[in-house]
RNA sequence: GCCGCAUUCGUCUAGGGGCCCAGGACGCCGCCCUCUCAAGGCGGUAACACGGGUUCGAAUCCCGUAUGCGGCACCA
């Protein structure tokens, strides 16, 4: 098996139950980019068919987490296609007529087991170490039977008539042939008693009638692929390829990738759903590059690289087979290089809703001048709100006014330093490099070593220790303001507050 | 309990019998640069899970053990 060059067909079919989770949005990349690799559809199918599960929230969340990230869908919800409801909840006509079919072939069976007996059934086998497991009662009740009973109201669910021997093998593009003995596998449920089906069931119709070419999917449903292949046989259709893809492993790489967002003992969050990813500030291109090596190398060099390189560079036989811890340290690194990689303008653009949902009164001229000094500080885009929060106030917040003493040096000298500061850039022409040239000869003037006044300056104006570098600070804040917040500590320090 | 999958530096990985006393990246450590913090430059630390085979030769093939993960729902 290898990757076919002609155009495949592939979907990503998520349950909306939850918020769009990052494990998904690797998968729905690795759809993605085969599709486009081979001029093929990537496709997005709603397997709602868990009316208890499902969350009306999910699939919105979903939408805006995929076009986040760039994965533009060819067919699915909003975009319609020809092979449509993508919804499997408007689909339900469809499967029933092919459970008909399976039912008058004799390879499936109405079970009329009630919840309670199989509960009890699994109780038992656990108590015989057999794991859980339904007995197959039902499996041998005559057709007419089983037919009046149903018509007689009586409720049932619709099983696989399982194979009792031989085995079915898959061939998987990751993991080469996976064997599993007809023993192993249940009579699973294929039509629930509301009429829905399951997902082993629908998964199969639709792929088949979408003309599904390779099912990407996890590594939890290795151990189901007889259910489905079995279906594809009965039904006498052609099966697609099979990619079974490794979890995403917790940082430690211990334990898999957890489904909730925590937050760790620093305060941090470790973002795992798209729209926190969104919310912090990883860039698209970041986030769409770093995922696609959660899992997937090109050579042994070649990490950075562009949308399209990652699009024509893609195979499925590159995909690792085992599980891959997710490193936030490295996508980090990941989206510093590419926010650097930004023109002034387009960062400054992308940093603005940042600014305003954080309540600062940013405005983009501002911006466009202290954008250059902290491009190469920020992580992530959010981290531009502690970077200049102190442009767009008119007031600092109090702060420790110990924060003002360079090391080696007391309370006591700040006051004489502040005013001497203050007095050199009360005369000071206010652009960078003559500030620059101001300071420092001022500093060495009364013999002070160039940071030893820097501090105090930039506490004084910035209320912090960690600020944008200080000439550029101070040209963007403007004569008036400095001496105007250098003032006010000297007011605090006169009294002692 | 049974079945399946996986196992190279802390992490992501390259490697598909000799090119590997194992290469790249993140992190970490050190040095340089430096007004804080970064960024950048240079250097360094660190791995073939274990035990048997096969072979002239194994990280690469086979078997077993251990560990991790997944599955055994009227959930997907």
């Amino acid at each position: 098996m290898t990757t076919p060059s002609k155009a495949a067909r592939v979907r990503f079919a998520p349950s909306p139950t939850g918020f769009f989770h990052v494990g998904g949005a690797r998968t729905a990349l690795y759809d993605y980019l085969l599709a486009k690799k081979t001029g093929g559809a990537f496709i997005i199918r709603i397997e709602d068919t868990d009316q208890k599960r499902y969350n009306p929230k999910a699939v919105s969340n979903l939408l805006e987490g995929l076009r986040y990230l760039g994965l533009d869908w060819d067919e699915g919800p909003e975009v319609g296609g020809d092979y449509g409801p993508y919804y499997q909840t408007q689909r339900l006509e469809i499967y029933q007529k092919y459970i008909q079919e399976l039912l008058a072939k004799d390879r499936v069976y109405r079970c009329f087991c009630t919840p309670e007996r199989l509960a009890q059934v699994n109780q038992e086998r656990q108590k015989a170490k057999l794991g859980p497991g339904y007995d197959r009662a039902c499996r041998n009740i005559p057709p007419d039977q089983s037919a009046r009973r149903a018509e007689a109201g009586e409720p049932f669910v619709i099983r696989l008539k399982v194979p009792l021997e031989g085995s079915m093998t898959l061939h998987d593009i990751i993991k080469g042939d996976v064997t599993i003995e007809n023993q192993m596998v249940q009579d699973a449920v294929l039509m629930k008693s509301n009429g829905i089906p399951t997902y082993h069931f629908a998964v199969v119709v639709d792929d088949h009638l979408m003309e599904i070419t390779h099912i990407i999917r996890g590594d939890e449903w290795v151990s189901s692929f007889p259910i489905h292949l079995h279906l594809y046989n009965y039904l006498g259709w052609e099966p697609p390829a099979f990619v079974h893809m490794s979890v995403i492993l917790n940082p430690s790489g211990k334990g898999k990738m957890s489904k909730r967002e925590t937050r760790a003992p620093d305060g941090r969050v470790y973002p795992v759903f798209l729209h926190t990813f969104k919310e912090m500030g990883y860039l698209p291109d970041a986030l769409f590059n770093y995922l696609a090596l959660v899992g997937w190398s090109y050579d042994d060099k070649t990490e950075i690289m562009t949308r399209e390189e990652l699009i024509e560079r893609f195979s499925l036989e590159r995909i690792s087979s085992s599980p891959a811890a997710f490193n936030y340290e490295k996508l980090d690194h990941f989206n510093g290089l590419y926010i650097r990689n930004l023109t002034v303008e387009d960062l400054t653009d992308r940093l603005m809703p940042y600014l305003e949902a954080a309540g600062l009164k940013a405005d983009r001229e501002t911006m466009l001048k202290i954008t250059p000094a902290i491009q190469e500080r920020l992580t992530v885009l959010s981290d531009a709100i502690a970077w200049v929060d102190f442009l767009f106030v008119d007031e600092l917040p109090a702060y420790d006014l110990n924060l003002l003493v360079p090391k080696k040096m007391s309370l006591a000298d700040m006051p004489g330093i502040l005013q001497n500061a203050r007095a050199i850039l009360a005369g000071a022409d206010f652009s960078h490099d003559a500030l620059d040239t101001a300071l420092r000869e001022g500093a060495k003037a009364v013999g002070l070593k160039a940071g030893q006044m820097f501090q105090p300056i930039r506490v004084a104006v910035c209320g912090k220790k960690v600020a944008p570098p200080l000439f550029d600070t101070l040209e963007v804040l403007g004569r008036e303001t400095v001496l105007k917040r250098i003032d006010s500590a000297l007011e605090r320090l006169e009294a002692g507050a």
